[in-house]
DNA sequence: GTTATTGTACCGATCGTTCGGTATAATCTT
DNA sequence: AAGATTATACCGAACGATCGGTACAATAAC
């Protein structure tokens, strides 16, 4: 087993359970490890497992979400492929968020302060981007977070009410809400729910 | 120890720590009963605690928090008071939503369907003040989960940043949201983070 | 004195964790 | 090159603690 495959696995049962919900059990079940293996890998336990998890997520998983905002092209296709990208990450709304999930209860500081590092990293490549439409910093800021918001938000509203059509809206509406465009009128044709 | 304290302190275990967090050690302080005076109240144990604080959130709490939708006055005042009645019932964005922590990991089927009426309630009373702007069934339905979105992602947020400002945004752009009101350039003076 | 309610003592199961040990591969010694 | 040693990865079995839950006697309320 790779490191990756692993790491996808830890992941998967930690976003899907939560740190508490997560019981070494189903990490050991869900790795094909045993216990006593997965404690050889992390010798600090759960939190390590959940900590590194962590780590990964604002190190690899944001950063390669993220990347299509940086590269070429005009900026309305990037965040296309962002929202894409993200869809694909969420699976269309229907797994939740490590952030959300993961950040309830006792996690471990070290768990927590990764995750709060994650999500700063995802605000920071969100106002980047709309830095790049002219809005100052604090304005690019607010308009970061409060995609994000409506992105977790949604997940949340998907989790709970199994509809997870507010979250392909909260996706179509990216691009307006990180570049200040009005999204009063928008067409939401096909797309009701 | 009256029944509205006794689902004050359950709720606020379970909205703190989830469900699978909250060991019945943490309830039977919180209330300050033991075990089985907790079993005697709830023969169904945890899950229906869980599920009952749930019923309650939906039945109760929703309709308290809305109240002022449906009283008179102009629609903006209306939804004003409705902002501060989240925003205390958040604290201030401090506390995180019971819709999200409790909706991780198994919290039992009762628990789950009372989360799901709860939130649809929400919805339901966000999309009828949205109607009232002249928006047409799907789209108050929208705005609502939309607004609905915004304030638990920032809630989301705040729980792993320890930022309450995006809350206190979404509380602000509530009335826009729902109403359909264009805010790309909307004040934020004073407002900034 | 009857009925609720609580306190105490438990139960089996599972929790996170640790220990002793195995197999293979790399590293060192000579 | 051969043998001894170390490092790495994994496993099975158990640890004490706590989990959710139960049985029942003592107490409180009426």
């Amino acid at each position: 087993m790779t490191d990756a495959q692993l790491f996808d696995r830890l992941t998967d049962v930690f976003r899907s359970a939560g740190f508490e919900g997560a019981s070494l059990s189903d990490l050991a079940i869900a790795t094909g490890l045993q216990k006593s293996s997965l404690y050889h890998r992390f010798p600090g336990g759960k939190a390590q497992m959940a900590a590194e998890v962590a780590e990964r997520l604002g190190k690899r998983d944001v950063e390669q979400a993220l990347a299509p905002l940086f590269a070429d092209g005009p900026i309305e296709a990037r965040l296309g492929r962002v929202g894409r990208s993200l869809t694909a990450f969420y699976e269309g709304g229907a797994k939740s968020c490590l952030l959300d999930t993961m950040s309830i209860g006792a996690a471990g500081p070290d768990a927590q302060r990764a995750l709060a590092a994650a999500a700063n990293r995802w605000i920071q490549g969100f106002a980047r981007v709309a830095a790049e439409s002219g809005a100052d910093e604090a304005e690019a800021q607010r308009r970061a977070q409060d995609a994000i918001a409506a992105i977790e938000g949604a997940l949340v509203l998907a989790r709970v009410t199994k509809n997870t059509r507010p979250f392909a809206r909260a996706i179509q509406q990216l691009p307006a809400v990180l570049l200040g465009i009005d999204r009063t009128h928008a067409d939401h044709t096909n797309k009701r729910g």
